[in-house]
RNA sequence: GGUCUGGUAGUUCAGUUGGUUAGAAUACAUGCCUGUCACGCAUGGGGUCGCGAGUUCGAGUCUCGUCCAGACCGCCA
């Protein structure tokens, strides 16, 4: 038997029993007369102790422990002369009589301790060397209690798991597919699915009633530090349901998961139409943990000389609490804040409200104090507050402004981690111009169905369209997003002919789930939850790499199995795939 | 595809205006040490300054190119 007790799990109670633990030697601390060995598994640290009344064999043996050697230990507990209350073990030892080393260990290239000193690169390249990490580890264990709570509460509500499909079909709709080429039919090529959208529609048309999977998908795109190129959704689908069923069923469930795994208790989520969302924070996911809302002043700071002002489509402003102290040096780091090509403002203006009453601007040139004022009402500007203006075309500036909200949400401390702030963001446009393409898009998705009050638009203004979809968004991220889905045939082929697919490449396509809604198909919808990002809110985490047992780093690689890599000519001869294989065809 | 930041000991980093033998901490090795738990003390080994070219009497330091890593923009239904 390797073990009697696992390496947390010993106290005070178990004084005098004879034991036997096996793990990985964490430190050895030599004193001379006598020796501490901290031994590490999964579950805790306990400390071996070998002193003078210990055998010469014994002693010879413990100098010879290296870092992360794995051994196994027989001994009696014993109450410890100095006790640690820093852990739970901490007021035994093990008075060892018997050491097995089960194998040696190679001096780990940086220390397994909570606060390591290996960098990213060199721990994504010993990842497993990293899991042994309790925070790591942690974190692991906490993705697998959310799962666990997911699958309960789901179950309970009579959802059933249903795995779909790996290998599936290339669509042009949305990401870049990753395509895997078929060795038996020489020439075509696989898709590894970036959800399996249709597979739980068609689950509904099989009337499975309410569906639900923990599922891997897929997107070839370029990689964030919350975006990898495979991750894990919370893939759901009902029927019978309207937009208000599923935003219900997944708020309890959201509610649900904040009590057990946080003890957070939270209130009911605030429904925030898409229009105002971006009106009042210049993003569809809008982080609601502060306030800052913006203030259109188009109307109120027009009519004088200023020509920035007065040819822009649009003028907006925040106020900044107690922020009328910036000094220059604050300020211009703003402005160079939202210079920045990423944020690709022209300039900022801002109006000072001195305490005193007072008002200073950027633009005192052009406007009195009068003119000031009335900006200041308009944004309920107190004495002590900043007001921030950027101008330009409307849907930029209101992005710029968004940075530019959040930037001082984060230097005025008012982003806290531990505080939770979900919505719902309901009322998406249906349909999205591409410039580029010339053509719309589906916002959401081409399944998505369009309000009822506004089918007539989608012959004369598309653009205006709302659809019946939903974000559910948490502290800025978006955590998720659904829709009630379109179960009709004839409005899919009417969807498809405004996303300017022929009818023969509609069929060609999505043939198959066409002809699925002619035989019955009930109204559905769903949501999917990005289960990574989830988890790594919980953790309290802005990467998902670390909630991520094996991620793959920036240029989607992973550096531990190095991958991807090239393969043999055999092989890509077999999978036709040499241009002389491809010629033959 | 683009912008920015970084690459120096096993590891994390410092390295001034271009100037002597490139440092610190930690890890590691050896010795001492009977209550440590970030043990302590002493000694020691350890460097292709990412790679390539250039400027210069002289380059870790400046220039250009390149590779790698990270953050972001584009992209991501």
């Amino acid at each position: 038997m390797y073990r009697t007790h696992t390496c947390g799990e010993l106290r005070a109670k178990n004084i005098n029993e004879r034991v036997t633990l096996s793990g990985w030697v964490q430190k050895v601390r030599n004193l001379g007369g006598m020796t501490f060995v901290d031994l590490r598994d999964r579950y805790g640290i306990t400390q071996l102790v070998i002193n003078e009344n210990s055998s010469d064999e014994l002693k010879k043996m413990v100098d010879d422990l290296g870092r992360e050697f794995v051994i196994q230990v027989s001994g009696l507990v014993i109450e410890r002369a100095s006790k640690n209350n820093k852990i739970p073990t901490g007021d035994v030892e093990i008075d060892v009589d018997n050491i097995n080393i089960l194998n040696e260990s190679q001096l780990p290239p940086f220390t397994i301790e909570d606060d390591t000193d290996g960098g990213d690169e060199l721990r994504m390249k010993y990842r497993y060397l990293d899991l042994r990490r309790n925070t790591v580890r942690s974190n692991l264990e906490l993705r697998h209690k959310i799962a666990h709570n997911i699958r309960n509460f789901l179950d309970a509500q009579q959802f059933i798991e249903v795995e779909t499909p790996v290998l599936i079909k290339s669509t042009p709709e949305g990401a870049r597919d990753f395509i895997v080429p078929s060795r038996m039919n020489p020439g075509s090529f696989y898709a590894l699915p970036q959800s399996p959208q249709v597979f739980k529609q068609l689950l509904m048309v099989s009337g499975f009633d309410r569906y639900y999977q923990i599922v891997k998908c897929f997107r070839d795109e370029d990689l964030r530090a919350d975006r990898q190129p495979e991750f894990t959704q919370i893939d759901c689908e009902m029927s019978f349901v309207e937009q208000e069923d599923v935003l219900t069923n997944f708020e309890a469930m959201i509610k649900h998961l904040f009590k057990e795994i946080k003890g957070v208790e939270l209130g009911d989520f605030p429904r925030m139409p898409y229009s105002q969302a971006m009106d009042l924070y210049g993003s569809d996911k809008p982080d609601i943990r502060f306030g800052m809302e913006f203030v259109d002043l188009s109307v109120v700071a027009k009519g004088n000389d200023f020509k920035v002002f007065e040819e822009a489509e649009y003028i907006g402003a925040i106020c900044a609490p107690g922020c009328a102290s910036y000094t220059r040096k604050q300020l211009d780091a703003l402005t160079d804040f939202v210079k920045r090509p990423q944020v690709g403002a022209k300039g900022l203006v801002y109006v000072r409200y001195n305490e005193d009453g007072s008002l200073k601007s950027s633009v005192d040139k052009f406007y009195s104090q009068e003119d000031l004022n009335k900006w200041a009402e308009a944004c309920n500007a107190k004495p002590g507050d900043l007001i921030l203006i950027l101008v330009g075309e409307k849907r930029t500036t209101q992005e710029q402004l968004c940075e530019l909200r959040l930037e001082m949400g984060n230097q005025l401390g008012l982003r806290n981690k531990n505080v939770f702030k979900p919505l719902w963001v309901v009322d998406f446009p249906l349909l999205e111009w591409d410039e580029e393409g010339e053509r719309f898009h589906a916002m959401h998705h081409p399944f998505t169905s369009p309000k009822k009050e506004d089918f007539d638009l989608l012959e004369t203004d598309p653009g205006k369209v709302r659809a019946n979809a939903y974000d559910i968004v948490i502290n800025g991220v978006e955590i998720g997003g659904g829709s009630i889905r379109i179960f009709d045939s004839a409005l899919q082929a009417k969807m498809f002919d405004c996303l300017g697919f022929t009818k023969e490449e509609a069929e060609a396509q999505f043939g198959f789930l066409m002809n699925a809604f002619k035989y019955g198909a009930p109204p559905h919808g769903g949501i999917a939850l990005g289960f990574d990002r989830l988890v790594s809110m919980f953790a309290g985490l802005d990467t998902i790499r670390d909630v991520i047992a094996f991620p793959k780093n920036n240029s989607g690689r992973d550096v531990m199995i190095d991958s991807p890599s090239p393969v043999a000519v055999e092989q890509l001869d077999e999978l036709f795939l040499q241009q002389k294989d491809i010629d033959a065809i």
